[in-house]
DNA sequence: TTTGCGCGCTTGTCCTGACAATAGTACCTA
DNA sequence: TAGGTACTATTGTCAGGACAAGCGCGCAAA
């Protein structure tokens, strides 16, 4: 019934760079990632223990011990006291993590487009000042596009951004994610909040998704926050349901 | 511009329990977690640094530290080196996790009502071999249930579990989540892979749920796996939009 | 045959210590 | 005044070691 032990050859790790700027623990990491999609560590298969693959390749157990987690919060791998570590049965998939949909199309060889329905300059209503944490009736930037992918309309993205971002270059975000801009000045998201759930199409939306009113959309409202924990984008988002989904993994610690 | 530094009370750290089970880092975690909430911790303060928490509550660095990953990967705080560790803004929100539907109205204070449309045993289809992982045309049990929440339908439930829970007790679903009676086992859920989705309701959905035709319903999909990997459930739900929404929060590491 | 006990294996927790990398600030210089 | 440089504070990475706790298996006893 128990798997069998899987030797991993060394080979998989021999050129790990410990000067270089990548950590050790991710290193290694990747290297395990790769061995499962390969299917060199089959579904199912037990991993050597953590004290002697640290030997075996001269890292230390926390260094070991931390790659593994990695793994196992993507949903990779199973740990059990006094038994081991094994690769969960069962296809995996991507998860939701903080790339836009942009990025998404892109990685899945798909040619994203983007038309710009509008971008002004607006007082915060009410919802935004909530999402943002800005101050009441402050100037935001609101914009609308449309995202395409291979010709289909995909999403409406509704994005707000607090006042100093108001000098963004609109015309930027037809062949650039509004993600890819910001880290271009300097700002990197590390959180976000998401909820996701699903309406009725309205007739304007149902035009420029090629859908008819009232038929199903998938909806994404979403804050982001960057690294010093400072709201940076509040959006709202509608998807072609038939053309997007959400596919998320679930660990429990 | 930067934040002040917070100092918390000792007080708030004082009964550590060092000999009991639960984790130091965790109940480090969860004292901080309770100091946000509660605002000692207000939107956007800066805790003390790592080395003079661990000091000043004679807990060494790597168990401060774990407590607060535990916290940053929840989306509550935020850590920049060379600067600190400050709590984000802007409300918190519950998370996606592995409890069930009935868990989370059960925590909402809603009373959750289950109705068993059908529960038998069948032959595994295609889908339900590629999700689970099971022989083709095995037996699998399928369950179909109703959730309501003080009266009003929620969602349709449709499970599939492997052929060794055919003898689960059917009426205690009635009462009882699917998750509890399967802990009741002994099976503990560790991973799950969802995808969300949306799509229009049938004329039979329609009728269940108090829905239109063809009005908008939110979808989910889901295997569950156990702590040695293997899958456990499949399930696809239904959901009225307007009663139910995912919220998720993704931090970028 | 079944139950219970003990033992070894493996992961979980916690500690100490050291050095690297980064961000912000204060200061010095042109 | 402006720009760069050095310093300091803080988190990030990595090592090594010790003991605890849970799981499974074999063996002994009932």
């Amino acid at each position: 019934m128990a798997q069998p032990e899987h030797q991993l050859p060394v080979d998989l790790f021999i050129d790990l760079d410990r000067s270089g700027p990548v950590p050790l623990y991710h290193q290694v990491a990747k290297r395990l990632e790769q061995a499962i999609y390969e299917e060199i560590l089959p579904s199912g298969a037990r991993l050597e223990n953590e004290v002697a693959l640290g030997q075996r390749l001269g890292i230390s157990r926390p260094t070991i011990r931390r790659a593994i987690q990695e793994l196992v919060d993507k949903g990779l791998l199973v740990r059990r006291r006094g038994v081991g570590t094994q690769v969960v049965h069962g296809k995996v998939h991507r998860n939701v993590d903080l790339t836009s949909l942009f990025e998404d199309l892109q990685r899945t060889g798909q040619k994203p487009e983007t038309r710009i329905l509008s971008a002004e300059t607006e007082p915060a209503n009410e919802t935004v000042v909530e999402a943002l944490g800005v101050e009441v009736g402050s100037d935001v930037l609101h914009i609308k596009r449309l995202r395409s992918a291979d010709g289909a309309p995909i999403a409406i993205l509704d994005n707000i951004l607090p006042a100093d971002f108001i000098d963004l270059e609109i015309e930027a975000l037809q062949s650039h994610a509004l993600y890819q801009l910001l880290r271009a000045r300097g700002v990197t998201l590390r959180v976000a909040k998401q909820k996701i759930g699903a309406r009725e199409a309205t007739a304007t939306e149902g035009e420029l998704l090629a859908v008819r009113k009232g038929g199903a959309l998938l909806t994404m409202d979403r804050t982001a926050f960057d690294s010093s924990g400072r709201a940076i984008e509040y959006g709202q988002h509608v998807y072609r349901p038939e053309l997007y989904q959400f596919e998320i993994t679930v660990v429990d610690r």
